[in-house]
RNA sequence: GUCCCCAUCGUCUAGAGGCCUAGGACACCGGACUUUCACUUCGGCAACACGGGUUCGACUCCCGUUGGGGACGCCA
Protein backbone atom coordinates (compact mmCIF):
# COMPACT_ATOMS: atom_id res chain seq x y z
CA UNK A 1 0.00 0.00 0.00
CA UNK A 2 1.39 3.38 -0.98
CA UNK A 3 1.14 5.97 1.72
CA UNK A 4 -0.82 9.03 0.64
CA UNK A 5 -1.39 11.97 2.94
CA UNK A 6 -2.64 15.47 2.49
CA UNK A 7 -3.03 18.86 3.98
CA UNK A 8 -6.21 20.69 3.21
CA UNK A 9 -5.99 24.36 4.09
CA UNK A 10 -8.82 26.71 3.36
CA UNK A 11 -7.93 29.98 1.64
CA UNK A 12 -9.63 32.26 4.13
CA UNK A 13 -6.72 34.28 5.41
CA UNK A 14 -2.97 34.60 5.56
CA UNK A 15 -1.35 31.17 5.54
CA UNK A 16 -1.06 29.96 9.10
CA UNK A 17 2.03 28.50 10.77
CA UNK A 18 -0.25 25.70 11.95
CA UNK A 19 -0.77 24.78 8.31
CA UNK A 20 2.99 24.71 7.79
CA UNK A 21 3.33 22.60 10.94
CA UNK A 22 0.78 20.05 9.74
CA UNK A 23 2.40 20.25 6.31
CA UNK A 24 5.79 19.36 7.73
CA UNK A 25 4.55 16.32 9.61
CA UNK A 26 2.44 15.10 6.72
CA UNK A 27 5.35 15.63 4.36
CA UNK A 28 7.77 13.82 6.65
CA UNK A 29 5.38 10.94 7.12
CA UNK A 30 4.80 10.60 3.39
CA UNK A 31 8.44 10.88 2.40
CA UNK A 32 9.69 8.54 5.10
CA UNK A 33 7.33 5.92 3.64
CA UNK A 34 8.08 6.75 0.01
CA UNK A 35 4.57 8.04 -0.23
CA UNK A 36 2.83 11.05 -1.72
CA UNK A 37 2.02 14.37 -0.15
CA UNK A 38 -1.04 16.10 -1.53
CA UNK A 39 -2.14 19.70 -1.27
CA UNK A 40 -5.86 20.18 -1.51
CA UNK A 41 -7.61 23.51 -1.29
CA UNK A 42 -10.74 23.48 0.81
CA UNK A 43 -12.55 26.49 -0.57
CA UNK A 44 -16.10 25.41 0.08
CA UNK A 45 -16.85 28.47 2.15
CA UNK A 46 -17.97 30.81 -0.60
CA UNK A 47 -18.28 33.75 1.73
CA UNK A 48 -14.73 33.65 3.03
CA UNK A 49 -12.53 31.95 0.45
CA UNK A 50 -10.39 34.18 -1.74
CA UNK A 51 -8.13 33.22 -4.61
CA UNK A 52 -5.40 35.59 -3.33
CA UNK A 53 -5.22 33.60 -0.15
CA UNK A 54 -4.86 30.38 -2.11
CA UNK A 55 -1.89 31.90 -3.83
CA UNK A 56 -0.55 32.94 -0.46
CA UNK A 57 -0.73 29.34 0.71
CA UNK A 58 1.26 28.11 -2.29
CA UNK A 59 3.87 30.80 -1.83
CA UNK A 60 4.25 30.32 1.88
CA UNK A 61 4.58 26.58 1.69
CA UNK A 62 7.14 26.90 -1.06
CA UNK A 63 8.98 29.59 0.84
CA UNK A 64 9.28 27.42 3.90
CA UNK A 65 10.61 24.60 1.75
CA UNK A 66 7.72 22.18 1.52
CA UNK A 67 6.78 20.72 -1.83
CA UNK A 68 3.82 18.60 -2.77
CA UNK A 69 3.35 15.83 -5.29
CA UNK A 70 -0.20 16.66 -6.26
CA UNK A 71 -2.16 19.87 -5.95
CA UNK A 72 -4.24 22.47 -7.77
CA UNK A 73 -1.17 24.04 -9.31
CA UNK A 74 0.52 20.74 -10.13
CA UNK A 75 -2.27 18.46 -11.11
CA UNK A 76 -2.23 14.74 -10.43
CA UNK A 77 -4.28 11.65 -11.10
CA UNK A 78 -6.98 12.44 -8.61
CA UNK A 79 -7.91 16.03 -9.39
CA UNK A 80 -9.30 18.53 -9.36
CA UNK A 81 -7.60 19.49 -6.12
CA UNK A 82 -9.74 22.51 -5.44
CA UNK A 83 -13.00 21.62 -3.80
CA UNK A 84 -14.97 24.37 -5.46
CA UNK A 85 -14.32 22.48 -8.70
CA UNK A 86 -15.70 19.24 -7.32
CA UNK A 87 -19.24 20.25 -6.42
CA UNK A 88 -20.72 17.88 -8.94
CA UNK A 89 -18.85 14.98 -7.31
CA UNK A 90 -20.26 15.84 -3.90
CA UNK A 91 -23.76 16.21 -5.33
CA UNK A 92 -23.54 12.76 -6.83
CA UNK A 93 -22.38 11.26 -3.56
CA UNK A 94 -24.96 12.97 -1.48
CA UNK A 95 -27.67 11.72 -3.84
CA UNK A 96 -26.64 8.20 -3.03
CA UNK A 97 -26.80 8.93 0.69
CA UNK A 98 -30.26 10.43 0.25
CA UNK A 99 -31.28 7.40 -1.74
CA UNK A 100 -30.07 5.02 0.96
CA UNK A 101 -31.67 7.04 3.75
CA UNK A 102 -28.33 7.86 5.29
CA UNK A 103 -29.07 11.54 4.88
CA UNK A 104 -32.13 13.76 4.56
CA UNK A 105 -33.12 17.22 3.39
CA UNK A 106 -33.66 19.80 6.05
CA UNK A 107 -35.73 22.90 5.34
CA UNK A 108 -35.30 24.58 8.70
CA UNK A 109 -34.63 28.27 8.44
CA UNK A 110 -31.72 30.02 10.10
CA UNK A 111 -34.26 31.75 12.34
CA UNK A 112 -35.75 28.48 13.54
CA UNK A 113 -32.31 27.09 14.26
CA UNK A 114 -31.39 30.21 16.18
CA UNK A 115 -34.56 29.96 18.26
CA UNK A 116 -33.90 26.29 18.87
CA UNK A 117 -30.39 27.05 20.10
CA UNK A 118 -31.58 29.90 22.29
CA UNK A 119 -34.15 27.59 23.84
CA UNK A 120 -31.61 24.84 24.37
CA UNK A 121 -29.18 27.25 25.94
CA UNK A 122 -31.83 28.85 28.16
CA UNK A 123 -32.96 25.47 29.40
CA UNK A 124 -29.45 24.12 29.65
CA UNK A 125 -30.20 21.34 27.25
CA UNK A 126 -27.63 19.71 25.03
CA UNK A 127 -27.06 21.95 22.03
CA UNK A 128 -27.49 20.57 18.56
CA UNK A 129 -29.98 20.05 15.78
CA UNK A 130 -33.21 18.63 17.14
CA UNK A 131 -34.07 16.49 14.14
CA UNK A 132 -37.14 18.49 13.13
CA UNK A 133 -36.95 17.54 9.44
CA UNK A 134 -35.61 14.09 10.01
CA UNK A 135 -38.85 12.22 9.71
CA UNK A 136 -40.28 14.25 6.87
CA UNK A 137 -41.96 12.04 4.33
CA UNK A 138 -40.26 11.37 1.03
CA UNK A 139 -43.14 13.03 -0.80
CA UNK A 140 -43.04 16.26 1.13
CA UNK A 141 -39.29 16.40 0.80
CA UNK A 142 -39.49 15.96 -2.97
CA UNK A 143 -42.30 18.45 -3.28
CA UNK A 144 -40.47 21.17 -1.36
CA UNK A 145 -37.36 20.42 -3.36
CA UNK A 146 -39.33 20.97 -6.59
CA UNK A 147 -40.67 24.20 -5.12
CA UNK A 148 -37.06 25.28 -4.87
CA UNK A 149 -37.34 25.81 -1.15
CA UNK A 150 -33.92 26.51 0.33
CA UNK A 151 -32.60 23.54 2.24
CA UNK A 152 -29.56 21.70 3.42
CA UNK A 153 -28.78 18.00 3.51
CA UNK A 154 -28.06 16.47 6.88
CA UNK A 155 -26.39 13.25 7.89
CA UNK A 156 -28.63 10.78 9.69
CA UNK A 157 -26.78 10.06 12.92
CA UNK A 158 -28.05 7.08 14.93
CA UNK A 159 -29.79 7.94 18.20
CA UNK A 160 -28.31 5.04 20.05
CA UNK A 161 -25.00 3.30 20.25
CA UNK A 162 -21.50 4.57 20.18
CA UNK A 163 -18.70 5.20 17.80
CA UNK A 164 -15.23 4.01 18.59
CA UNK A 165 -12.51 5.67 16.63
CA UNK A 166 -8.93 4.53 16.68
CA UNK A 167 -6.33 7.22 16.85
CA UNK A 168 -2.81 6.03 16.18
CA UNK A 169 -1.33 8.10 18.98
CA UNK A 170 -4.15 8.09 21.47
CA UNK A 171 -5.67 4.66 21.07
CA UNK A 172 -9.41 4.10 20.99
CA UNK A 173 -11.67 7.08 21.63
CA UNK A 174 -15.31 6.43 22.32
CA UNK A 175 -18.22 8.71 21.48
CA UNK A 176 -21.87 8.26 22.28
CA UNK A 177 -24.07 8.94 19.25
CA UNK A 178 -26.41 10.83 21.56
CA UNK A 179 -23.84 13.63 21.70
CA UNK A 180 -23.57 13.94 17.96
CA UNK A 181 -26.21 15.84 16.06
CA UNK A 182 -27.20 15.51 12.44
CA UNK A 183 -24.37 17.25 10.69
CA UNK A 184 -24.99 19.41 7.64
CA UNK A 185 -23.39 17.85 4.57
CA UNK A 186 -24.59 20.20 1.85
CA UNK A 187 -25.20 23.86 2.57
CA UNK A 188 -28.13 25.73 1.09
CA UNK A 189 -25.79 27.27 -1.48
CA UNK A 190 -25.19 23.78 -2.80
CA UNK A 191 -21.63 23.57 -1.54
CA UNK A 192 -20.55 20.76 0.72
CA UNK A 193 -19.40 21.31 4.28
CA UNK A 194 -15.94 20.34 5.35
CA UNK A 195 -17.16 17.05 6.74
CA UNK A 196 -18.60 15.74 3.50
CA UNK A 197 -15.99 17.14 1.18
CA UNK A 198 -13.12 15.93 3.29
CA UNK A 199 -14.39 12.37 3.50
CA UNK A 200 -15.34 12.12 -0.16
CA UNK A 201 -12.06 13.62 -1.30
CA UNK A 202 -9.89 11.61 1.04
CA UNK A 203 -11.49 8.46 -0.27
CA UNK A 204 -11.39 9.42 -3.92
CA UNK A 205 -7.83 10.66 -3.60
CA UNK A 206 -6.88 7.40 -1.92
CA UNK A 207 -5.61 9.07 1.22
CA UNK A 208 -4.32 6.39 3.56
CA UNK A 209 -3.51 8.43 6.67
CA UNK A 210 -5.38 11.44 7.91
CA UNK A 211 -2.84 13.47 9.86
CA UNK A 212 -4.42 16.63 11.17
CA UNK A 213 -4.77 18.82 14.24
CA UNK A 214 -6.31 17.71 17.49
CA UNK A 215 -9.20 20.11 17.01
CA UNK A 216 -10.65 17.55 14.61
CA UNK A 217 -10.87 14.69 17.08
CA UNK A 218 -14.41 15.44 18.08
CA UNK A 219 -15.74 15.54 14.55
CA UNK A 220 -14.09 12.29 13.54
CA UNK A 221 -17.13 10.19 14.52
CA UNK A 222 -19.14 12.08 11.90
CA UNK A 223 -16.50 11.29 9.36
CA UNK A 224 -16.44 7.64 10.34
CA UNK A 225 -20.20 7.52 9.97
CA UNK A 226 -19.82 8.88 6.46
CA UNK A 227 -17.22 6.30 5.53
CA UNK A 228 -19.58 3.64 6.79
CA UNK A 229 -22.56 5.12 4.96
CA UNK A 230 -20.58 4.95 1.73
CA UNK A 231 -19.21 1.56 2.67
CA UNK A 232 -15.64 2.75 2.33
CA UNK A 233 -12.50 1.64 4.13
CA UNK A 234 -11.35 3.95 6.90
CA UNK A 235 -8.02 5.71 6.66
CA UNK A 236 -5.77 5.71 9.68
CA UNK A 237 -6.40 8.73 11.92
CA UNK A 238 -3.50 10.55 13.52
CA UNK A 239 -4.33 13.68 15.47
CA UNK A 240 -1.37 15.91 16.22
CA UNK A 241 -1.33 18.26 19.19
CA UNK A 242 -1.87 21.96 18.64
CA UNK A 243 0.47 24.91 18.56
CA UNK A 244 -0.29 27.14 21.52
CA UNK A 245 -0.15 30.78 22.58
CA UNK A 246 2.06 31.52 25.62
CA UNK A 247 -1.10 31.41 27.75
CA UNK A 248 -1.73 27.84 26.64
CA UNK A 249 -4.69 28.44 24.37
CA UNK A 250 -4.77 27.44 20.72
CA UNK A 251 -2.39 29.63 18.71
CA UNK A 252 -4.44 32.53 17.44
CA UNK A 253 -3.77 35.67 15.50
CA UNK A 254 -5.55 37.70 18.12
CA UNK A 255 -2.70 37.04 20.50
CA UNK A 256 0.26 36.22 18.33
CA UNK A 257 1.67 36.44 14.87
CA UNK A 258 0.36 33.31 13.19
CA UNK A 259 0.98 33.88 9.55
CA UNK A 260 3.98 32.44 7.78
CA UNK A 261 4.29 35.80 6.04
CA UNK A 262 4.90 37.48 9.36
CA UNK A 263 7.91 35.31 10.05
CA UNK A 264 9.25 35.97 6.60
CA UNK A 265 8.78 39.74 6.95
CA UNK A 266 10.21 39.74 10.46
CA UNK A 267 13.44 38.32 9.09
CA UNK A 268 13.33 34.65 9.91
CA UNK A 269 14.91 32.15 7.59
CA UNK A 270 12.53 29.58 6.17
CA UNK A 271 14.70 26.62 7.12
CA UNK A 272 14.94 27.87 10.70
CA UNK A 273 11.18 28.23 10.99
CA UNK A 274 10.62 24.81 9.51
CA UNK A 275 13.27 23.33 11.79
CA UNK A 276 11.64 24.97 14.78
CA UNK A 277 8.27 23.53 13.81
CA UNK A 278 9.93 20.12 13.79
CA UNK A 279 10.75 20.65 17.46
CA UNK A 280 7.14 21.13 18.40
CA UNK A 281 5.79 18.02 20.10
CA UNK A 282 8.59 16.08 18.57
CA UNK A 283 12.15 15.12 19.28
CA UNK A 284 14.54 13.19 17.17
CA UNK A 285 15.98 9.98 18.56
CA UNK A 286 19.45 11.58 18.68
CA UNK A 287 18.11 14.71 20.41
CA UNK A 288 19.56 16.96 17.73
CA UNK A 289 17.78 20.30 17.67
CA UNK A 290 19.17 21.70 14.47
CA UNK A 291 18.44 19.66 11.39
CA UNK A 292 17.56 19.98 7.74
CA UNK A 293 14.30 18.83 6.23
CA UNK A 294 16.02 15.81 4.74
CA UNK A 295 17.50 14.86 8.09
CA UNK A 296 14.13 15.29 9.70
CA UNK A 297 12.54 13.01 7.14
CA UNK A 298 15.31 10.42 7.21
CA UNK A 299 14.55 9.12 10.68
CA UNK A 300 11.04 10.46 11.09
CA UNK A 301 8.80 8.37 13.27
CA UNK A 302 5.32 9.65 13.86
CA UNK A 303 4.97 7.53 16.96
CA UNK A 304 7.51 9.80 18.63
CA UNK A 305 5.19 12.77 18.73
CA UNK A 306 4.26 13.72 22.25
CA UNK A 307 0.66 14.55 22.97
CA UNK A 308 0.75 17.76 24.92
CA UNK A 309 0.28 20.94 22.92
CA UNK A 310 3.39 23.06 22.41
CA UNK A 311 3.71 26.71 23.14
CA UNK A 312 5.19 28.53 20.18
CA UNK A 313 8.23 30.19 21.74
CA UNK A 314 9.58 33.10 19.73
CA UNK A 315 12.71 33.25 21.84
CA UNK A 316 13.78 29.75 20.98
CA UNK A 317 12.90 30.34 17.35
CA UNK A 318 15.20 33.35 17.42
CA UNK A 319 18.00 31.31 18.91
CA UNK A 320 17.65 28.70 16.16
CA UNK A 321 17.43 31.36 13.51
CA UNK A 322 20.62 32.91 14.85
CA UNK A 323 22.37 29.57 14.60
CA UNK A 324 21.38 29.25 10.96
CA UNK A 325 22.58 32.76 10.26
CA UNK A 326 26.01 32.20 11.74
CA UNK A 327 26.55 28.54 10.91
CA UNK A 328 24.99 28.03 7.50
CA UNK A 329 25.91 31.12 5.52
CA UNK A 330 29.01 32.77 4.23
CA UNK A 331 28.84 36.57 4.44
CA UNK A 332 28.11 36.63 0.70
CA UNK A 333 25.28 34.15 1.06
CA UNK A 334 23.93 36.05 4.01
CA UNK A 335 23.90 39.19 1.93
CA UNK A 336 21.85 37.35 -0.66
CA UNK A 337 19.37 36.47 2.03
CA UNK A 338 19.23 40.04 3.25
CA UNK A 339 18.60 41.41 -0.19
CA UNK A 340 15.98 38.79 -0.87
CA UNK A 341 14.37 40.05 2.30
CA UNK A 342 14.10 43.83 2.40
CA UNK A 343 17.52 45.20 1.71
CA UNK A 344 16.91 45.64 -1.97
CA UNK A 345 16.24 48.61 -4.16
CA UNK A 346 12.65 47.60 -4.71
CA UNK A 347 11.81 47.88 -1.06
CA UNK A 348 14.18 50.66 -0.08
CA UNK A 349 13.21 52.86 -2.99
CA UNK A 350 9.65 52.96 -1.71
CA UNK A 351 10.94 54.89 1.28
CA UNK A 352 12.42 57.64 -0.85
CA UNK A 353 9.24 59.43 -1.96
CA UNK A 354 7.83 59.47 1.51
CA UNK A 355 11.06 60.77 2.98
CA UNK A 356 12.24 63.28 0.39
CA UNK A 357 10.80 66.37 2.08
CA UNK A 358 12.03 65.21 5.42
CA UNK A 359 15.67 64.66 4.57
CA UNK A 360 18.33 67.18 5.49
CA UNK A 361 21.06 64.85 4.38
CA UNK A 362 21.00 61.53 2.57
CA UNK A 363 22.10 59.95 5.80
CA UNK A 364 18.80 60.83 7.42
CA UNK A 365 16.92 58.22 5.44
CA UNK A 366 17.88 55.01 7.17
CA UNK A 367 17.60 56.15 10.80
CA UNK A 368 14.13 57.52 10.12
CA UNK A 369 13.05 54.37 8.33
CA UNK A 370 14.81 51.85 10.53
CA UNK A 371 11.54 50.60 11.95
CA UNK A 372 10.58 49.39 8.48
CA UNK A 373 13.61 47.12 8.51
CA UNK A 374 13.38 45.91 12.07
CA UNK A 375 11.99 42.70 13.47
CA UNK A 376 10.65 44.49 16.54
CA UNK A 377 10.66 48.01 17.88
CA UNK A 378 10.94 49.11 21.50
CA UNK A 379 7.89 50.81 22.90
CA UNK A 380 8.18 53.49 25.51
CA UNK A 381 4.89 53.65 27.42
CA UNK A 382 5.51 57.30 28.24
CA UNK A 383 5.34 58.41 24.63
CA UNK A 384 2.96 55.68 23.53
CA UNK A 385 0.12 56.66 25.75
CA UNK A 386 -2.28 59.24 24.35
CA UNK A 387 -1.80 62.58 26.13
CA UNK A 388 -5.25 63.05 27.55
CA UNK A 389 -6.08 59.41 28.18
CA UNK A 390 -5.04 56.72 30.58
CA UNK A 391 -3.14 53.65 29.48
CA UNK A 392 -6.19 51.43 29.44
CA UNK A 393 -8.18 53.74 27.17
CA UNK A 394 -5.20 54.08 24.90
CA UNK A 395 -4.95 50.31 24.71
CA UNK A 396 -8.62 50.13 23.91
CA UNK A 397 -8.20 52.56 21.05
CA UNK A 398 -5.36 50.51 19.65
CA UNK A 399 -7.34 47.33 19.99
CA UNK A 400 -10.11 48.90 17.95
CA UNK A 401 -7.57 49.66 15.27
CA UNK A 402 -6.66 45.99 15.28
CA UNK A 403 -10.31 45.10 14.79
CA UNK A 404 -10.66 47.58 11.98
CA UNK A 405 -7.64 46.22 10.16
CA UNK A 406 -8.44 42.59 10.77
CA UNK A 407 -10.62 41.84 7.79
CA UNK A 408 -8.74 43.93 5.27
CA UNK A 409 -7.99 41.82 2.27
CA UNK A 410 -6.12 44.39 0.32
CA UNK A 411 -3.37 46.06 2.30
CA UNK A 412 -3.07 49.52 0.76
CA UNK A 413 -2.48 52.92 2.30
CA UNK A 414 -5.82 54.38 1.15
CA UNK A 415 -7.80 51.49 2.52
CA UNK A 416 -5.84 51.52 5.75
CA UNK A 417 -6.71 55.16 6.10
CA UNK A 418 -10.39 54.47 5.49
CA UNK A 419 -10.39 51.83 8.19
CA UNK A 420 -8.62 54.03 10.71
CA UNK A 421 -11.26 56.65 10.01
CA UNK A 422 -13.91 54.09 10.87
CA UNK A 423 -12.19 53.56 14.19
CA UNK A 424 -12.24 57.26 14.92
CA UNK A 425 -15.91 57.64 14.12
CA UNK A 426 -16.69 54.54 16.15
CA UNK A 427 -15.14 56.18 19.20
CA UNK A 428 -16.41 59.58 18.11
CA UNK A 429 -13.05 61.17 18.49
CA UNK A 430 -10.88 63.12 16.05
CA UNK A 431 -8.76 60.80 13.95
CA UNK A 432 -5.65 62.65 15.18
CA UNK A 433 -6.08 61.11 18.57
CA UNK A 434 -5.71 57.69 17.07
CA UNK A 435 -3.09 58.36 14.47
CA UNK A 436 -0.71 60.12 16.83
CA UNK A 437 -0.67 57.06 19.02
CA UNK A 438 -0.57 54.70 16.09
CA UNK A 439 2.58 56.39 14.80
CA UNK A 440 4.33 55.45 17.98
CA UNK A 441 2.84 51.97 18.08
CA UNK A 442 3.99 51.17 14.57
CA UNK A 443 7.35 52.91 14.52
CA UNK A 444 8.34 53.12 18.17
CA UNK A 445 9.24 56.75 17.50
CA UNK A 446 7.57 60.09 17.96
CA UNK A 447 8.59 61.26 14.54
CA UNK A 448 8.03 58.97 11.61
CA UNK A 449 7.32 58.98 7.90
CA UNK A 450 3.69 59.07 6.72
CA UNK A 451 1.68 56.61 8.73
CA UNK A 452 -0.49 54.82 6.21
CA UNK A 453 2.27 54.35 3.70
CA UNK A 454 4.56 53.09 6.41
CA UNK A 455 1.97 50.59 7.47
CA UNK A 456 1.53 49.46 3.91
CA UNK A 457 5.24 49.01 3.51
CA UNK A 458 5.67 47.24 6.82
CA UNK A 459 3.01 44.73 5.87
CA UNK A 460 -0.17 43.69 7.56
CA UNK A 461 1.21 41.05 9.86
CA UNK A 462 4.16 43.12 11.03
CA UNK A 463 1.87 46.07 11.66
CA UNK A 464 -0.49 43.91 13.66
CA UNK A 465 2.33 42.61 15.75
CA UNK A 466 3.62 46.09 16.51
CA UNK A 467 0.19 47.18 17.64
CA UNK A 468 -0.24 44.07 19.76
CA UNK A 469 3.09 44.76 21.42
CA UNK A 470 2.14 48.36 22.01
CA UNK A 471 -1.07 47.25 23.68
CA UNK A 472 0.78 44.92 25.99
CA UNK A 473 3.31 47.64 26.86
CA UNK A 474 0.34 49.77 27.85
CA UNK A 475 -0.62 47.06 30.29
CA UNK A 476 -2.88 45.07 28.01
CA UNK A 477 -6.63 44.76 28.07
CA UNK A 478 -8.74 42.51 30.21
CA UNK A 479 -10.75 39.72 28.64
CA UNK A 480 -14.00 41.38 29.59
CA UNK A 481 -13.03 44.70 28.11
CA UNK A 482 -11.97 43.04 24.91
CA UNK A 483 -15.19 41.12 24.66
CA UNK A 484 -17.30 44.17 25.31
CA UNK A 485 -15.38 46.23 22.81
CA UNK A 486 -15.61 43.54 20.16
CA UNK A 487 -19.33 43.18 20.62
CA UNK A 488 -19.84 46.91 20.30
CA UNK A 489 -17.62 46.98 17.26
CA UNK A 490 -19.46 44.10 15.60
CA UNK A 491 -22.81 45.76 16.30
CA UNK A 492 -21.64 49.08 14.92
CA UNK A 493 -20.33 47.41 11.82
CA UNK A 494 -23.55 45.52 11.36
CA UNK A 495 -25.52 48.76 11.62
CA UNK A 496 -23.34 50.62 9.20
CA UNK A 497 -23.65 47.76 6.75
CA UNK A 498 -27.41 47.73 6.92
CA UNK A 499 -27.48 51.48 6.53
CA UNK A 500 -25.30 51.39 3.47
CA UNK A 501 -27.31 48.47 2.08
CA UNK A 502 -30.45 50.56 2.41
CA UNK A 503 -28.78 53.45 0.72
CA UNK A 504 -27.98 51.20 -2.18
CA UNK A 505 -31.54 49.92 -2.28
CA UNK A 506 -32.93 53.43 -2.47
CA UNK A 507 -30.89 54.33 -5.46
C1' G B 1 -22.79 23.43 30.65
C1' U B 2 -21.95 18.58 27.88
C1' C B 3 -18.46 15.41 25.52
C1' C B 4 -13.42 14.41 24.28
C1' C B 5 -8.11 14.97 24.70
C1' C B 6 -3.83 16.11 27.59
C1' A B 7 -0.43 16.58 32.12
C1' U B 8 8.21 16.09 33.57
C1' C B 9 12.01 22.67 35.00
C1' G B 10 8.99 29.45 33.11
C1' U B 11 9.28 27.24 27.66
C1' C B 12 10.56 22.93 24.00
C1' U B 13 11.62 18.10 25.40
C1' A B 14 14.48 12.92 26.99
C1' G B 15 12.36 9.05 29.77
C1' A B 16 8.75 2.10 27.24
C1' G B 17 8.97 -0.46 35.93
C1' G B 18 15.06 -0.69 38.62
C1' C B 19 20.15 2.66 34.19
C1' C B 20 16.83 8.88 37.72
C1' U B 21 20.55 11.96 43.08
C1' A B 22 15.23 12.83 36.55
C1' G B 23 19.16 14.16 31.15
C1' G B 24 19.48 17.97 27.10
C1' A B 25 18.01 22.78 24.78
C1' C B 26 15.85 27.97 25.07
C1' A B 27 15.34 31.83 28.60
C1' C B 28 17.40 33.66 33.16
C1' C B 29 21.72 34.41 36.78
C1' G B 30 27.10 34.21 37.72
C1' G B 31 32.42 33.35 35.92
C1' A B 32 36.14 32.98 31.81
C1' C B 33 37.47 34.78 26.91
C1' U B 34 36.97 39.57 24.19
C1' U B 35 39.20 47.11 23.56
C1' U B 36 33.18 46.86 23.57
C1' C B 37 29.25 43.83 22.04
C1' A B 38 28.13 39.26 20.05
C1' C B 39 29.98 34.35 19.46
C1' U B 40 32.31 30.58 22.38
C1' U B 41 33.10 28.33 27.04
C1' C B 42 32.54 26.90 32.39
C1' G B 43 29.08 26.89 36.31
C1' G B 44 24.20 27.90 38.65
C1' C B 45 18.80 28.27 39.23
C1' A B 46 14.75 25.19 38.01
C1' A B 47 10.19 19.94 37.00
C1' C B 48 7.88 14.22 37.52
C1' A B 49 0.15 18.39 39.51
C1' C B 50 -2.23 15.71 43.78
C1' G B 51 -4.31 11.23 46.15
C1' G B 52 -5.04 6.19 46.04
C1' G B 53 -3.82 1.43 44.20
C1' U B 54 -0.63 -2.63 41.34
C1' U B 55 4.52 -4.16 42.26
C1' C B 56 10.15 -6.32 45.88
C1' G B 57 10.47 -1.52 43.21
C1' A B 58 7.00 3.59 40.12
C1' C B 59 8.24 9.70 36.34
C1' U B 60 6.87 5.23 33.83
C1' C B 61 0.95 0.77 34.61
C1' C B 62 -4.49 1.34 36.66
C1' C B 63 -8.32 4.41 39.14
C1' G B 64 -9.88 9.04 41.08
C1' U B 65 -9.18 14.39 41.94
C1' U B 66 -7.35 18.88 40.22
C1' G B 67 -5.58 21.79 36.38
C1' G B 68 -5.14 23.05 31.17
C1' G B 69 -6.90 22.63 26.27
C1' G B 70 -10.25 21.32 22.24
C1' A B 71 -15.10 20.52 20.15
C1' C B 72 -20.18 21.47 20.46
C1' G B 73 -22.00 26.48 13.12
C1' C B 74 -25.45 26.09 6.47
C1' C B 75 -16.39 27.90 9.40
C1' A B 76 -12.74 24.89 8.29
Amino acid sequence: MTVRVRIAPSPTGSPHVGTAYMGLFNYAFAKSHNGSFILRIEDTDQTRSRPEYEDGIFKSLKWIGLSWDEGPDKGGDFGPYRQSERTEIYQRHVESLLHNHKAYRCFCTAERLAEMRAYQRANKLAEGYDGYCRDMGQEESERRLKNKEPHVVRLMVPDLGECVMEDRLRGPICYDFKQIDDQVLIKSDGFPTYHLANVVDDHLMKVTHVIRGEEWVSSTPKHILLYQAFDWTLPEFIHLPLLLNPDGSKLSKRKNPTSVEYYRDAGFLPEALLNYLGLMSYSRPDQQEKFSLDQFVSDFNIDRVSLGGSIFDLQKLKWLNARYIRENYSPEQLWDQLSAWRLNSEYLSKMVPMMQNRLHTLGDLIPACAFLLATDVEHDPAILQSKNRDASTSAELLHTVLLALEDMECWEADLIKANIEKTASFHQIPIREITSMLFVAVSGMKVAPPLYQSMELLGKDMTRRRIQNAISVLGGLGKKKIKKLEEKWAAARHNSETISDKAVDNE
